[in-house]
DNA sequence: CGATATTGTCTCGAAATCGAGATATTAGAT
DNA sequence: ATCTAATATCTCGATTTCGAGACAATATCG
């Protein structure tokens, strides 16, 4: 209950930032992944923003019809599409990003930065350990 | 991030886990706040559960529908209506409760007690610290 | 090599959630 | 008392997200 507290308060903070813009929080982190990490396919795009695969299709569909992103054919692997900003979804969220950035350091102010770090820590190993434990249930799972 | 991911590697486990009965995750936290609290107003229920009030209306309507939980007016304030459980719906979530706290138990096993009790004293100053500023936030938009 | 499993992307409906506003009620202020 | 603001619930339409599966390409293992 305190995490998804927690977790719902930053977001709505979070919401709250990206509705100054026209996006939304979805489309946001697509083009914030593309800023940071530049060109990548579909999937690794869709594990980083946390949503399933076929809401990441859809969300791209919007963003190439905005033209802020583009689609292009992988060559090594005919399978994977990749992802990368326009010119204009590129100059769009090196706008935005710092005021959103800045929104998110004040939405969580609340602990100094000593304590930041720690929770950083807890929730790191909270999260790996989750995630390490669903893995480990669904291997269960098709073995059997 | 690090807090998102480990928010949805924990909610992964709850949805799991409550895939398990008929419910959705929303339907299981209307359930649960009436079986812990009483009988409780929707905005009540609301509140806890961390919805729009939309969407606890329509969660609400199919829980009445299927005869799990009940409406009455309350008798102080005409505008409150009140939620409780239905027999039927307190046979349910007794049933299954114990088991969705166990896998919920499982899934932050990852970190030992002492390092639970650490988080969640963070996590809380987090999360109070981060709807107060919210709360500031519209205070002075309203302002304006 | 060949059969099987896995992966990446997308399509298509269905479901959940939201936002804006309608209505009724209560609380507060002048 | 009356006017205004705030609160509670609900309706409606739109948006977002999901889930199951289709399909193609690649990886794996006997």
């Amino acid at each position: 209950m305190v995490l998804a507290r927690a977790f719902d308060a930053v977001e709505h903070h979070s919401r709250a930032s990206i509705a100054r813009f026209p996006l939304g929080t979805t489309e946001f982190g697509v083009l914030e992944v593309l800023y940071h990490k530049g060109e990548l396919p579909v999937c690794e795009v869709q594990r980083r923003i946390l949503v399933e695969s076929s809401s990441t299709t859809y969300v791209v569909d919007k963003l190439v019809q905005r033209g802020l992103v583009r689609r292009r054919p992988s060559g090594s692997d005919r399978r994977v599409t990749l992802l990368a900003l326009t010119p204009a979804g590129r100059r769009l969220i090196a706008r935005i990003f710092p005021a959103h950035a800045a929104a998110i350091r004040h939405a969580v102010s609340a602990l100094p930065a000593r304590q930041q770090a720690a929770a950083v820590r807890l929730l790191r190993s909270l999260g790996t350990g989750a995630a390490e434990r669903l893995a480990a249930k669904e291997a269960h799972h098709d073995h059997h």
